[in-house]
DNA sequence: CTTGGCACTCCGGGCGAACGAGTGCCAGAA
DNA sequence: TTCTGGCACTCGTTCGCCCGGAGTGCCAAG
């Protein structure tokens, strides 16, 4: 079982076929990669492969494809990075230095590692339950409206509108943004949300209404969980390229429209691990012919949310978890930059 | 050339095609529409469609199927405007009433046309440059970072991070706040931009660089053209009840990625109206296959952006027509709501 | 102007044969 | 023991072919 030519043989088909796309004979096998051995012994390691579950053959005198067990021992073993070019690094540099917020660093992401992996890439928005509060702001619009803006550490901004029973003057609104602000800057959040829940009962008693109304919005908009659910999709003319439509565009193209299940798949694992999941192993037996490649990231492997790639079973795993890998560092640094 | 039997011809010619995606057949045609005539002289009529370009056979004896010049008339003389039903308003309502901020309607709105239509759904945010300021808010994160927060009439809101040479105490900032604000609000956003520039004249000496950094970054962010191109698209799962993948879904699916494309598709034509651009009409010709069904919305015709879905040539334009011209009226009103 | 009849076209499905890629196995060589 | 060449066999794919059926256009009659 620990037989290095049967690894390489495996190594081989599974190089080959995703290069195809098509079952690999043991011929193709000997003459394009430099084997040093007939195809008659190439047969019997795949025989022996066989009976192991690395590979599978679709019928009689087909060649082999890899199944799951298969690619997951090549990328647990076989597998080396394949390191980025210094143009793609510079691509990946020069792209997300030009962003100008969050949004901007999101969207940019996506579109790069759906470039840089031709196949959909994922990314989540940073986690609203893991950042901190920067900054709260109350405006004003109309005597009875304020505007809530509310800063994380990430750079995501939330907004709600607050419409109040009575009016508040401008120097009320001041206090309690400074009664608000001192009493969660630099507070994770959900320990901000609680710490707010008590303010409003030392506010004068004319205030009290209306700090109720601002703070109970904001404390809403904090431990709002739906938030936690934005995720950015890009690359879904990559699909275009798969072979079989329904058992594997089809499925993806609707979990695509989840956002849930995107997460799902994505792992909230809560870990920074660069990650694999292939076909089966996923959570989803609809996706049993797609597998997804991510990890996490956030600045100093404190993990404010994931992003990652999906595609066939059959893809360029060396590839794409270098791209991953790559770009949630880069990632990670912008928003560590933007922190600072 | 104004006969109404073959114009009836032709309605249940489209009807027919777009419900069973096959050329219709003379026989047929009289079975499933009761035409009261017999099927030799429906062919009659037919073959005078076709002469006029209305139909076309794929080849000799297959079933006719309508040309674009033929859902064309349909679309122009023939369709009503399917009434939504009373739930699919319920839905509407609820949904977008539920929305809470700028974000949540965007999204929400392309759900809801992409279901409702069971098309691809594309929504263009508020465009920038026809907004008018809200409010600018400035709020120093440390001495030397001040974070920009831009709130616009829509409720859309824009932030830009500045880094000042040297640092500013809050009372300066406080001032330079209440400047801004008095130069820029209720402005529309392009002659703010200009008002602006020369603002940092007025400001003390040892204020003026800071005062420069600051409009020089919300003058950038209010002119930023790209912003305009933001959209939102939902619905892509849609695509895999297309029948051709390879003219039909892969360059939508390419389309779909960008952006400034699904802007020219909906038409910046600045118009309110529905219009319907059907197959080849449209400005790419890799996408002749391909139909769009748009309008604009915005308060009290007010353009502020444009909403609408593509889909198939073939497809059921009186539902999607009022589909979308049922949610760009709710939208409208509930960006004229937060705006009020 | 409409209708029924009729000959014609042509797509699509079903069937069978030839083909070829790939295999498993076996006997002999290293 | 392990590798190799040879060989018979399997089985999916492709191609050619035929045939049925849907649909048409045209014509002569109502």
């Amino acid at each position: 079982m620990v037989d290095d030519r049967k690894l390489d043989v495996l190594r081989a088909i599974v190089e080959d076929y995703v290069a195809t796309e098509e079952p690999v004979g043991s011929k193709a096998l000997v003459e394009r990669h430099g084997l040093g051995v007939s195809p008659a012994t190439v047969r019997n390691d795949m025989a022996a492969l066989e009976d192991e579950g690395y590979i599978h053959q679709p019928h009689t005198s087909a060649g082999r494809v890899p199944t799951d067990k298969g690619y997951r021992l090549f990328v647990d073993k076989l597998a080396t990075l394949k390191p980025m070019s210094a143009a793609e690094r510079r691509a990946i540099a020069t792209l997300l230095d030009g962003a100008v917020d969050l949004d901007d660093v999101v969207q940019k992401s996506v579109r790069l590692l759906s470039q840089l992996t031709r196949q959909v890439a994922i990314v989540q928005y940073p986690s609203l339950s893991r950042s901190t509060v920067r900054h709260i702001e109350l405006v004003s619009l109309t005597p009875t409206r304020v505007m809530l803006i509310l800063i994380l550490s990430t750079g995501r901004v939330e907004q709600r509108l607050v419409e109040l029973d009575a009016p508040v003057v401008d120097s009320d609104l001041a206090e309690l943004r400074v009664a608000v602000n001192q009493a969660s800057v630099g507070v994770q959040i959900a320990a901000a949300a609680v710490a707010l829940c008590d303010l409003p009962d030392g506010v004068r008693p004319e205030q009290v209404d209306s700090a109720r109304a601002i703070v109970g919005v904001l404390t809403e908009a904090m431990s709002d969980h739906r938030s936690d659910e934005r995720v950015a999709v890009g690359g879904t003319a990559n699909l275009a390229r798969y072979g079989d439509f329904d058992t594997a565009v089809r499925p993806l193209l609707e979990a695509l429209e989840e956002h849930v299940v995107l997460l799902k798949l994505l792992g909230e694992s809560g870990t920074d691990a660069l990650t694999v999941r292939i076909g089966h192993e996923g959570p989803y037996s609809e996706l049993a012919a797609t597998s997804v490649v991510a990890t996490g990231y956030g600045p100093q492997e404190f993990h404010l949310g994931s992003l990652g790639v999906v595609g066939p079973t059959r893809m360029d795993y060396p590839g794409s978890m270098a791209a991953v890998r790559a770009v949630a560092r880069y990632v990670s640094r912008i928003l560590d930059e933007g922190n600072q």
